[in-house]
DNA sequence: GTCTATACTACGATAGAC
DNA sequence: GTCTATCGTAGTATAGAC
């Protein structure tokens, strides 16, 4: 994932330490609430270092992020435009990797979806989901199943009962291992309940 | 809402200037991103004039986020407590109310929900949303009519179809105007779709 | 109440020794 | 590559004139 130089190849290097870092108080508290200080401090590394390895912090920032969307996307995509698998599969395996993925990041959703409101233009480029989402396999299945019903209300509905908790999770649910279990119990309601919603 | 002075009772005194000021690009920006100068700038005063009515920064967010929460709460507690109403009735209209309240301010939820994970202790008081939900008429229907499905799942359901579509806005949806349509669209999809969501 | 000018602090970034 | 020390800037808050 980073680029191995030829010296020091040790796992921990110091780049890799600062990268851990970096993404763990990014997406903890967002890009104007971190400072470049708290990212040194966790990477057990002096601040000056991180300049030396990455020149910014938004330099630092735009690496973190392009992580973090290649992995939102690494699990969208593969099933949305498996033409090998039916719209039941792929609601099943598209909540089932989704919750899976959340689980293990649960700050993911709400550090991208406001780092992307916070700055807009910035990701003109990078985010064609709609486009993609359009012409994918999954939006054909579901005009196919319900001509009736624009494919965006579906998804949206899925998307939101699927990301939601994981962003109101402060609000709504107690401690950390209910939630957990909660949300390996929504993995089949949800299921259940987008293909009902498909029936109707 | 402000408390009115014997003097200059002008609606648009200095003080509600400010308070509107702040409302817009603390939601739009959130807290740690918006510099006193953006408000006093939006507001058409002096920097000195904010400290000298709020103080701080802090004080006026305060207010702000007050304000926030009881408009978020002032739709849900009045539909989720009343006796009078089926569960269907409840259903349909919260979502009707939510979704008119969204629209008109489309930055709520990534605003308040982000503020809250930036500082969770800081609404450890003031937010038992779990026990006044625990106790409500909604979620004594919901035990009747599915035992055997925990009214959490429900609950975040119906929330995350609700409100997930403008979380996500500036990613899943083109112009404004399209956006507003499918948003009425909504409102009775969702309504259809989470009833039937209790008669599996 | 409203303004100008400024004090104070926090942060990002760099220079320079080792 | 890594450190210490420091510069420059931006932001909150206040002092003091009007």
């Amino acid at each position: 994932m980073a680029k191995s130089k030829g010296t020091k190849n040790l796992d921990t290097s110091t780049e890799e330490k600062i990268i851990q870092a970096a993404s763990k108080v990014f997406t903890q508290k967002g890009y104007v609430a971190t400072r470049t200080r708290d990212i040194a401090e966790e990477a057990g590394i002096n601040l000056a270092l991180l300049n030396y390895y990455f020149r910014s912090k938004e330099k630092l920032f735009q690496l973190i992020m392009a992580e973090k969307l290649q992995l939102l996307f690494s699990v969208i995509l593969p099933i949305v435009n498996n033409d090998d698998l039916t719209l039941d599969e792929k609601i099943e395996t598209l909540v089932e990797n989704y919750i899976n993925l959340l689980v293990d990041n649960p700050d993911l959703p709400l550090f991208v979806l406001g780092e992307i409101k916070a700055n807009p233009e910035g990701f003109k480029d990078r985010l064609q989901v709609r486009k993609l989402l359009q012409n994918s396999s999954f939006v054909r299945q579901l005009r196919e199943r319900k001509p009736d019903v624009e494919p965006v209300h579906f998804i949206v509905s899925l998307l939101g009962m699927t990301v939601f908790p994981f962003i109101a999770k402060q609000v709504l649910f107690a401690d950390d291992n209910t939630f957990k279990m909660q949300m390996e119990e929504r993995k089949v309601l949800i299921a259940k309940w987008a293909k009902i919603m498909l029936e109707t």
